[in-house]
RNA sequence: GGGCCGUUAGCUCAGGUGGUAGAGCAUCUGCCUUUUAAGCAGAGGGUCACAGGUCCGAGUCCUGUACGGCUCACCA
């Protein structure tokens, strides 16, 4: 039982005095309502007329036998104005008696404007659509501790308009690329949450079981797998939209439940990839959220193509002095660990030390758009390698603001080498690097069907939306982040 | 997991060196029929996150715990 206050405990009073007399505090459905906004926008030609709008009582300013009210929509929000000799039901007294800041309520009325300019509606009927027992932040400062804002996010969206638009304008987005892909001739599927190995990616797995089966499941970490077994059935552009989980820690950049943005693209390779990730990214910032340079902490961010474009081998030279060739040496790798002062507590695997020092190095000083290519084969077991240079593969991933928000790679589509890709990850698995990826045996008889030579695309959305709308941290672009349950819950 | 910081009324915040809790908004009462962070007068509202400890006395000092933020580590 949750405990209420002395407020809440008055409303919640008054919810049965309503009641009690045959009015119902949590109402019915309300007809005929314009979104504030349509209202603000056709006020000459609504001038005169009867308007209806619903919402909820955002504030009360009372002025004896009259009040202002704001009233706040999805759309916007708009004054009105209750003069006792106006309000024709309920009466005066009643409304003041029974409505409060924080209910919602539908209105009707004429529209006017006050001697101060602003645009209002005068009010004759009202109705009570439904009573809160609970009262609004401060009007002024709003809600702003970080905790009770993520804890109550219906709070801190009823108060923080610039919060609102930021997941308004998140859904943009996602709708965007969603018409943006289909537009393509992309088909938008489904795969698995469940499944029986989680691959597609080197990540620590949710574990689930299912009790009817008696098998345990795991929540995937991406799609990937799945959405290449479609390229193999003959879908030929796929892609999802759609969360991933990962059981790793939880910071600024990293939430366990993200969203993903997979694509497959056969005869398509990573050139392909490029160009659509440039293309797509760049329409959205300059098409979508309006705002080709953003501000993103302490950084400067300018979507402007073309991306800038370097190769693995390259950035490492140049923000680690080293290049891939030299890191195969163990002593040059170790040396390389302590000076940059990484601290590794996993295996001095050159798949690890390269990742590592890439990570500590390099990634942060992409601050614009770059696109890294060429990665090792060592750690991208499943993109295909370059003609050349097989220890190469033709893989890119995108940095912005020192984040990684896009991996791409030409998809190995060869059973063989991915056989032995896999078993090479398996290997390092069981000697004790348990990030690596699991032997998928049915993606590897689904490869052995043949699957055609094709691109794939994967970019995380939650960070994307950040970059594109400035938000520094990943919590403040989902809705509900994770966070850590209390004891008592309130 | 480590370090630093935070947690006081529904919300936003004050509370030097320890002396028993304050403001604004919100709420309630009265006044006020074009205000807008409306105004004026008054009132009520607190397990100071939680648990210990020191002390005659703890919101304040100490220890631990919980939750959160930042950061490092882990990790894409």
């Amino acid at each position: 039982m949750l405990e209420l206050n002395e407020i809440e405990q008055s409303r919640k009073n008054r919810i049965a005095e309503i009641r009690a007399q045959g009015i119902d505090p949590f109402g019915r459905r309300f007809d005929g309502a314009l979104p504030v906004i349509s209202v603000l926008e056709r006020w000459e030609a609504l001038t005169g007329q009867t308007v209806r709008v619903r919402g909820r009582v955002m504030a009360i300013r009372g002025h004896g036998k009259a009040c202002f009210l704001v009233l706040a929509d999805m759309s916007g929000r708009i004054q009105l104005y209750v003069r006792s000799d106006d309000l024709q039901e309920p009466g005066y007294e009643w409304f003041r008696q029974y409505i409060d800041s924080g209910d919602i309520i539908g209105v009707e009325g004429s529209l006017f404007v006050t001697r101060t300019g602003e645009r209002t509606i005068a009010v004759s009927k009202v109705w009570l659509l439904s009573k809160a027992v609970r009262t609004l932040p401060e009007k002024f400062h709003g809600l702003t501790d970080v905790e009770l804002r993520y804890r109550r996010r219906y709070v801190d969206l009823m108060v923080n308009t610039d919060v609102r638009d930021t997941f308004v304008m998140r859904s943009t987005i996602v709708s965007n690329i969603r018409t943006y892909l289909t537009a393509r001739g992309y088909l938008e599927v489904e795969t698995p949450m469940l499944q029986p190995i989680a691959g597609g990616a080197t990540a620590r797995p949710f574990v689930t079981h299912h009790n009817a089966l008696d098998e345990d499941l795991y929540l995937r970490i991406a799609p990937e797998l799945y959405l290449k077994r479609l390229l193999v059935g003959g879908f030929e552009r796929v892609f999802e939209i759609n969360r991933s989980f990962r059981n790793e820690g939880i910071d600024t950049v990293h939430n366990p439940e993200f969203t993903m943005m997979e694509l497959y693209e056969a005869y398509s390779d990573l050139d392909g990839m490029i160009s659509l990730t440039e293309d797509l990214i760049l329409k959205l910032a300059n098409e979508v959220t309006r705002s080709p340079v953003v501000q993103f902490g302490d950084q400067t961010i300018h979507f402007a193509g073309p991306f800038a474009r370097t190769t693995f081998d390259h950035a490492l030279r140049q923000y680690a002095g080293l290049s891939l060739e030299d890191l195969r040496d163990p002593m040059v790798a170790r040396r390389a660990i302590e000076q940059f002062g990484i601290h590794m507590d996993k295996s001095f695997e050159y798949a690890n030390v390269v990742n590592e020092v890439f990570d500590k190095m390099v990634e942060p000083n992409f601050v614009d758009p770059t696109f890294v290519h060429d990665y090792p084969v060592e750690i991208s077991p499943l993109a295909k390698r370059m003609p050349d240079q097989p220890h190469l593969v033709q893989r890119f991933e995108l940095f912005v603001g020192g984040m990684e928000v896009a991996n791409a790679f030409t998809e190995l589509n060869d059973p063989i080498d991915q056989e032995e890709r896999f078993a090479e990850q398996a290997a390092a698995k069981a000697s004790g690097d348990d990030e690596s990826q699991s032997m998928d045996l049915d993606y590897v008889r689904a490869l052995q069907y043949g699957m055609p030579p094709a691109g794939g695309l994967g970019i995380g959305i939650d960070r994307l939306v950040m970059l594109l709308l400035g938000q520094e941290s990943i919590r403040d672009v989902i809705l509900f982040p994770v966070l850590k349950r209390r004891e008592q819950q309130d």
